[in-house]
DNA sequence: TTCCAGGGTAACG
DNA sequence: CGTTACCATGGA
């Protein structure tokens, strides 16, 4: 983390398979989007970090570097120290892409996608509640009509913070969906369904009952999906979505998920879609790396 | 118009 | 137990 123009930004640098054009390319995908921010070139973020707002702004003015940019107000040391960890967290600037592209170099299916999209990253969603409301929000529905809801369920319960006559948002926290009844929800045409599973979880995060350490503590994969399918709302596509996108195990593989039916159908030009057996077979050689895997199916639907 | 979307639950046989 | 209806709306 170094420091430069006093102080009002600083740079991480970056690993060697990494390419932040083809990162923001993924972040851009719906101009519906309200947790971020992209346009040339660079990404803004509103972070809350101890009760303060930092509006961030990322370039990467080199090839092996970052650089973070505070827009409203100069963040103390301490709270550089958490921008620096999460966008880490946020890029997976962490993990090491070799052996992955390693073992794509042989494989038919991923052999195209490490090519064509050389550097691309597992995009994470740090936060437990964002992201499993957003895995809820898009269930059995198209991914437009997905940000459409998150949109709603922003603008009408999460924080907003102005800049320059923009608007910044910060995803509702759990304290205040806690207190909502489903009609609420109801009224911005999420199904009752729906309503009833994101408030009940934000009651149990409110509660303590469930938490990103708590879940992270626990000894392996398999107990905490286990812990994940306890809660309402929460099937095998959720869980292994919030395992893959939140909590860093790469070996999460959303496997009933359509999207990546569909990206496998259009990758190896069937003409029908795969069958989960099939899928089973095709991701064989993909042991830990699934996740990865996923995501750069994902990438290829864009 | 019909069918399908980055599924899950609850009510059936 | 395995199977099925239902959800709510937008896009193709």
């Amino acid at each position: 983390m170094n420091k430069c123009q006093a102080n009002k930004s600083f740079h991480i640098s970056t690993p060697k398979e990494f390419s932040f054009r083809e990162c923001l390319q993924f972040l851009a995908r719906s101009r519906l989007e309200k947790l971020h921010f992209v346009e040339n070139d660079r990404v803004r973020k509103l972070f809350k970090s101890a009760g303060k707002n930092f509006l961030l702004e990322l370039t990467s003015p080199s090839a092996t570097s970052i650089q973070v940019e505070f827009l409203n107000t100069v963040p103390a040391q301490s709270h550089k120290t958490t921008i620096y960890a999460y966008i880490r967290e946020w890029f997976d600037l962490d993990t090491d892409l070799a052996p992955f592209y390693k073992l794509a170099e042989n494989d038919s299916l991923l052999k195209n996608l490490v090519r064509q999209f050389y550097g691309f990253r597992l995009l994470k969603m740090p936060d437990l509640f964002e992201t499993a409301c957003w895995s809820i929000i898009g269930q059995q529905i198209n991914l437009t009509f997905a940000y459409t809801l998150q949109k709603r369920l922003i603008e009408a319960y999460g924080q907003r913070y102005e800049f320059n006559q923009r608007a910044y948002w910060l995803f509702p926290f759990p304290n205040v969906i806690a207190e909502l009844s489903p009609s609420d929800l109801r009224q911005l045409q999420f199904t009752g369904k729906k309503a009833e599973y994101i408030i009940g979880l934000a009651r149990l995060i409110q509660e303590g009952k469930i938490s990103k350490a708590s879940l992270l503590a626990l000894p392996n994969i398999e107990a905490v999906r286990s812990e994940l399918l306890k809660i309402r709302g929460i099937g095998p596509w959720t869980a292994n979505y919030i395992l893959m996108r939140c909590l860093g195990f790469s070996s999460a593989f959303p496997i009933e998920d359509i999207g990546l039916h569909n990206a496998i159908k259009r990758q190896l030009n069937l003409t029908r879609k795969p069958t989960i057996a099939e899928i089973r077979q095709l991701s064989a050689g993909w042991q830990n790396w699934q996740a990865y895997a996923a995501f750069y199916l994902y990438r290829s639907l864009i």
